[in-house]
RNA sequence: GGGCAAGUGGAGAAAUUGGUAAACUCGCUAGUCUUAGGAACUAGUGUCGCAAGACUUGUCGGUUCAAGUCCGACCUUGCCCA
């Protein structure tokens, strides 16, 4: 037989698929997106498995009649980019459109459906320009405000750092001791969304419930109250936020964060500066705060308990608090919170059971306790709050609270504004100025784009616009005076929050989009990405979207992606030689017992677990390596047939040689039954059930694609293979061989474009994008195996038409010679059928 | 600490959603063909057992004619949040 030479065919139908588009003009639109790459260099696994989903789905629904949207661009700004230009001595603009160009020939290789015609990429002026009209939009919406803010400062540098840029405390490159800085940074103001965030994923039935509880926890609604306290001996006071209001007459001591107001006063003394210091030891994350110790500072300071006459409550400093969650400030309850508990422990403060629950005695009421309690429960110690539960409790002492005027009931959110500030160059220009008299106001829009400039020194510490002699030097055109432009850029997550509506009208010049095609295209139907955007990317797109919506009312929808899919990653195992350094999968071979030795040396390596492909542990594979050697059919087929897709999947070189070789008998199947000779004597019943196997698989198939059980889809896909194989002696005729194949090949389609197309072809068909279509009724004539239990043991099955009855079965059951011995002289007391699939005798 | 997933042969996995557990692929074993095999084909491969058969989906219990699937408790792993 000869073999295929896939490379051959690839090229070949990569041609015609570069000049196809999957538009069905009179379809219902169905608009597929994958989450666009950052040019990196060359794509990886990852990739791969990712615009592989988006392809089989984008292709399936065209094939179905869809009038398909299936576009691709670029994340193209950030960081790696200022790295590279630096390591390389190669312009961030250079470095990055000859990634772009290698990694879109890379994808091409893979022979997807995409409609190059609607690329586009963030760091092209023709798509940040819009971005910067839609900044002025929401500027003058009120959704963009400065604020003051902490950051990571890199002292030598003289730069913000992210959070994963600081590691231990130091900065990644200048390996710096990392400062806390309150610096002035932009920020949209996401959290004027929170409610409708959170409300709005009720609406997402498409989502992963993982996700949307993902996004809920990360919104944090949490309801509760402000409680103003006075402070003892002073006018002053301190105004605190409770999420248990409830256990207010627990209260032993009130906690304020380092940076509190109240902290001014004691900035200078020895004591506070030294607890400060202690404090930012421990790092300023909120996971670094959980995990580190509780520790805190006596202030000396008393206030007064509210609802408890004389009772003086003392305040301190503590490490657990966060200036940006309420106030800064919250009052301890050490019975009924752990972190409360663990620090009264630690400093000997009060601990005042006011919460028990039901099922305690008296006596129980009085044990010292030993850990906090957090559950359900009735109020004790609580003056006019005891016996109601703590629901009601908390009812009454909010009505309490807001009659003495003392405090408010008050949800909060863990939600905090987006900044969105970068002292970086490659980045969106903000499109701000600042004004002699000190206003800072927006460019007019006729000045867009605000350019990046190309004369940029990436060598020197700093912002490079900073530095940059003239560019921040500008002329304000309303009132001709100068100006200094803005010189942070914007968080390239703004950049990802609206390509899916640039991608409508990629070339619009009057508007980020075009109103007609955007409403007619959004929401994105399916949109296929990775687990770790289910925070932040979509979260901010979610944003957008609704901040949008609130600038144009031609806007008719209000969520971005009505269905979601996330992907699993795709592993490797991990290999170091007795050196401990890292080896890629092939630098190494095998030999016959499976020992793995380095091929420079044949020194041993050992081999570690399977993790996420990554560069650093070098754990990767070359897809346009492996593309070469077995073809892209092969790549896609193996990448989805081992795994479901939402798992993560092992890369394995067995199982892309056997993708390559079952696509090698795929096509030889082909050939034979091209090849086949007429037959003279037909059997129709076999014909018959030949057929309606195959029309059955169609279905099957067809509903396993829709629900993205790819693999599943596959394993059938080899089982036909058999079946055809097998019955290719039997007398059917050729004609239903044929046949089968037609639907077989293009139910494979969106899988292995390549080869599909070429047997299609071969075998004489010239329109190759149609779904397959099958009666459903033929399930009607098909036999079903019934399964014949007694009491409940499976003790044979037999072979039946559809729909038979008791009766039947019984006769058959008795005929069986294996079931029959179970059932002879036996009575049977009862009886349970499952129509078509199961009979369970109950004898005795 | 809280929440959410998941746990099935040597490996990846499947199970029509409560109805034959282990489809399909890898690996392994044996065989056929071949100068050769990282080729092709055939057969076998959960455990115990010569067999009949019995047992088997992290552990223990429960519901049911019937449980991988539902319920309860526990153990382990992963993710998110603290």
């Amino acid at each position: 037989m000869e073999r295929v030479n896939f490379q051959a065919i690839e090229k070949k139908w990569q041609k015609k698929f570069s000049k196809s588009k999957l538009s069905n003009p009179n379809g219902q639109k169905y608009y597929c997106l994958e989450m666009f790459p950052y040019p990196s260099g060359k794509i990886h696994m990852g990739h791969v498995r990712n615009y592989t989903i988006g392809d089989v789905i984008a292709r399936f629904k065209y094939m179905n009649g869809y009038n398909v949207l299936h576009p691709m661009g670029w994340d193209s700004f950030g960081l790696p980019a200022e790295n590279a230009a630096r390591s390389n001595k190669l312009s961030p603009e250079k470095w990055t459109k000859e990634n772009i160009k290698v990694m879109k020939s890379q994808l091409n290789l893979l022979g997807l459906s995409i409609d190059w015609d609607l690329e586009i990429s963030t760091c092209d002026e023709n798509y940040y320009k819009h971005q910067q009209s839609l900044f002025i939009d929401f500027f003058n919406a009120g959704l963009v405000s400065k604020k003051e803010t902490y950051v990571n400062w890199d002292p030598v540098e003289k730069t913000v750092l992210a959070n994963e840029q600081v590691i231990n405390g130091k900065g990644w490159r200048s390996n710096a001791t990392v400062e806390r800085k309150k610096l002035s940074q932009w920020f949209f103001n996401i959290s004027k969304f929170s409610d409708e965030l959170l409300n709005d994923l009720e609406k997402l039935s498409g989502w992963p419930e993982k996700v949307k509880l993902m996004q809920k926890n990360w919104i944090g609604k949490s309801y509760g109250c402000e409680i103003i306290f006075k402070i003892h001996d002073s006018d002053n006071k301190i105004k605190i936020f409770t999420t248990r209001p409830d256990t207010i007459f627990g209260a032993t001591f009130i906690a304020l964060s380092i940076d509190h107001p109240l902290s001014e006063k004691f900035k200078n003394t020895s004591n506070f500066k030294k607890f400060k210091q202690e404090c930012s030891k421990a790092g300023t994350t909120e996971e670094a705060l959980a995990n580190a110790e509780k520790i805190g500072l006596d202030t000396g300071l008393f206030v007064v308990h509210p609802f408890i006459k004389d009772k003086k409550i003392p305040i301190f400093f503590a490490n657990f608090v966060l200036m940006d969650y309420g106030n800064g400030a919250i009052f301890g309850c050490p019975a009924h919170d752990q972190r409360d508990f663990e620090f009264a422990k630690k400093y000997k403060l009060e601990i005042i059971k006011v919460v028990s629950k039901k099922e305690e005695t008296n006596s129980d009421k009085t044990i010292n306790l030993k850990e906090a309690y957090v559950g359900p429960g009735n109020m004790i110690n609580s003056d006019f709050l005891n016996n109601y539960n703590v629901d009601e409790a908390k009812k009454i002492i909010i009505n309490k609270i807001e009659e003495l005027k003392i405090g408010n009931k008050k949800t909060l959110f863990r939600l905090k504004d987006w900044g969105i500030s970068r002292q970086r160059y490659w980045g969106c220009p903000i499109p701000m100025i600042y004004l002699e008299n000190g206003d800072c106001v927006p460019v007019s829009k006729d000045e867009l784009p605000i350019k990046l400039p190309k004369d940029i020194n990436l060598n020197t510490p700093g912002n490079p616009l900073e530095n940059h002699s003239k560019w921040k030097k500008t002329i304000d055109k309303k009132t001709g005076k100068p100006a200094i432009r803005e010189t942070d850029t914007l968080d390239t997550f703004v950049d990802s929050s609206w390509y899916f509506l640039r991608f409508c009208s990629p070339t619009f010049k009057d508007g980020a989009f075009e109103n007609k095609k955007v409403n007619y295209w959004m929401p994105v139907d399916q949109y296929i990405g990775g687990i770790e955007h289910a925070i932040l990317h979509l979260l901010y797109s979610r944003f957008f979207m609704k901040a949008i919506k609130s600038c144009n009312n031609e806007i008719n929808f209000s969520e971005p992606f009505k269905n979601l899919f996330t992907q699993g990653m795709v592993c490797h195992e991990t290999y170091k030689d007795n050196e401990g350094n890292w080896l890629y999968p092939s630098e190494i071979t095998k030999d016959e017992n499976k020992n793995f030795f380095k091929k420079k040396d044949n020194s041993k390596v050992t081999v570690g677990p399977s993790e996420s492909m990554s560069k650093s542990k070098k754990n990767t594979v070359d897809p346009e390596m492996m593309i070469k050697m077995y073809g892209a059919d092969a790549v896609r087929w193996f990448i989805l047939s081992d795994s479901p897709p939402e798992k993560d999947v092992q890369w394995s070189d067995t199982g892309v040689v056997a993708a390559n070789k079952f696509l090698q008998r795929i096509w030889n199947l082909n050939q034979n039954i091209i090849n086949l000779k007429d037959k003279k004597d037909i059997d129709e019943k076999k014909k018959k059930n030949f057929v309606n196997k195959i029309d059955l698989y169609v279905l099957r198939i067809t509903e396993l694609i829709d629900n993205f059980q790819f693999n599943v889809a596959i394993a059938n896909f080899y089982e036909i293979y058999k079946f055809i194989n097998n019955s290719l002696d039997e007398p059917i005729d050729k004609k239903e061989f044929i046949n089968s194949l037609e639907k077989i090949m293009r139910l494979m389609l969106p899988f292995i474009p390549h080869l599909a197309s070429e047997c299609l072809e071969a075998s004489g068909f010239k329109t190759l994008n149609i779904w397959p279509k099958v009666e459903k009724n033929i399930l009607d004539d098909l036999e079903i195996n019934l399964v014949i239990q007694i009491n409940g043991k499976t003790r044979g099955v037999l072979k039946m038409g559809r729909n038979v009855t008791e009766n039947e079965i019984k006769k058959a059951a008795f005929k069986d010679i294996k079931i029959k011995k179970y059932l002879e002289n036996k009575e049977i007391i009862k009886t349970f059928y499952v129509k078509n699939k199961i009979i369970n005798y109950i004898i005795k």
